[in-house]
DNA sequence: CCTACCGATCGGTAGG
DNA sequence: CCTACCGATCGGTAGG
């Protein structure tokens, strides 16, 4: 009694389909989400689930892209005001301890999950994941180097070293989150960003008086190191 | 033509079934550890595997506890005349550096792989995990708390925090090792412990000079925070 | 979007 | 430790 959807209808069973998909992927894994229950879970039939896909694995991709759509809409922080360097790069770490305390993805950060997965396989889903991970810590690591040039973080920081350590706090968060559940490693993990991204002028008033604010988004590095 | 053994082939066959397990296990994880298989690789009959362990979730359990026994023996501080506190410390963080650069476990950390995969269930599988990696990061919060009190590590310090980055250090070092297949990691990953775990006396030469050199296993925290 | 089906594989059992 | 089997579920296809 429900066949042949006009494509509006059959734009949203899509939509409908990969938002469960996210939320049984970050607990089960990409793996763990099969066609038969995703498709029971949405009152489906397998084969009508899987013609918007065509096979496990495109669904599994298309998944992962809208787990990315959603991980990057809810730690946006280049609309709000904020300027780039230090202050983005605080409020993008923020952002991303604030979207697995909210729980945005139901088994906390759907990319750690998804990367210990696949990080020993072949193929596009394991590039997919990769890739997308590999975009944030970009970004990480552009403001890293724009806090430098800023004099926001000391002459001569490693950007690599820098975004090294803040993805082990966020991962640290994660585990300590799910596997402990110890929801006071929240505060530690904000504690450790903080301590890592402490500005060299804030012990050195002096200093800090004569270093322009940053408010504009012109951040040529001046003196790289 | 090869029916009942006797009790030492029955080990011998059961071990090789561990040693394969957890060989799989970290790769696939445990979930993707199927008994048939298993079986397969090891030219047994899924009955007689299974046999020896009686369900896929008693075979898990047994596939963690060999990983744990591996695992400990390879990160194993205790018997090589290291002083306990911030050597020890040191030292057990370059052992599990050491464990993941040597692929002691074909798919990096073992226990980092699993908690990722059963940290949002339920079972004795998940809680054996959470057991283990509870053990390894109590044994690191012991040192800490040694290292303060042997003030090799500023008084005050919150042994929870210490543990929280260390643990960061090694998810990171996993993570971009696995994901990324970055080698230069495992550099960044020593360079974050050692800053970490940097003496406050190295830069107060007066005071270093002056503060015992600790050989003894006499442990008691003089001047707790 | 459905029913009806496919071969393969899953964990597990019976019986020896 | 084996063969022979079980029902359930896997991803996927045919045909409408």
């Amino acid at each position: 009694m429900s066949p042949r959807r006009s494509s509006t209808e059959a734009g949203q069973t899509r939509a409908a389909i990969l938002a469960r998909g996210v939320e049984v992927a970050s607990v089960e894994g990409l793996e763990g989400l099969t066609i038969g229950r995703l498709a029971a879970d949405l009152g489906l039939s397998k084969s009508g689930l899987l013609g918007h896909f065509g096979s496990k694995e495109a669904l599994q991709l298309a998944v992962v892209d809208a787990a990315a759509e959603r991980f990057f809409r809810e730690t946006a922080t280049d609309e709000v005001g904020i300027s780039p360097g230090l202050p983005r790069l605080r409020a993008m770490c923020e952002a991303w301890i604030s979207h697995v305390e909210r729980e945005v993805f139901p088994g906390g950060c759907f990319f750690t999950a998804a990367a210990s997965e696949y990080d020993d396989r072949n193929g596009p889903v394991r590039d997919a994941v990769a890739g997308l991970v590999g975009l944030w810590e970009r970004d990480l690591r552009l403001h890293v180097r724009l806090a430098v040039a800023d004099g926001d973080l000391p002459a001569g920081t490693d950007p690599d070293q820098v975004v090294f350590e803040l993805v082990g706090h966020m991962l640290a968060l994660n585990h300590a989150l799910r596997l402990h559940r110890d929801p006071g490693a929240t505060f530690r993990a904000r504690r450790a960003i903080d301590s890592r991204l402490a500005s060299p002028r804030a012990s050195l008033p002096t200093n800090r008086a004569m270093s322009p604010v940053v408010t504009s988004g012109d951040h040529r590095a001046t003196s790289p190191a």
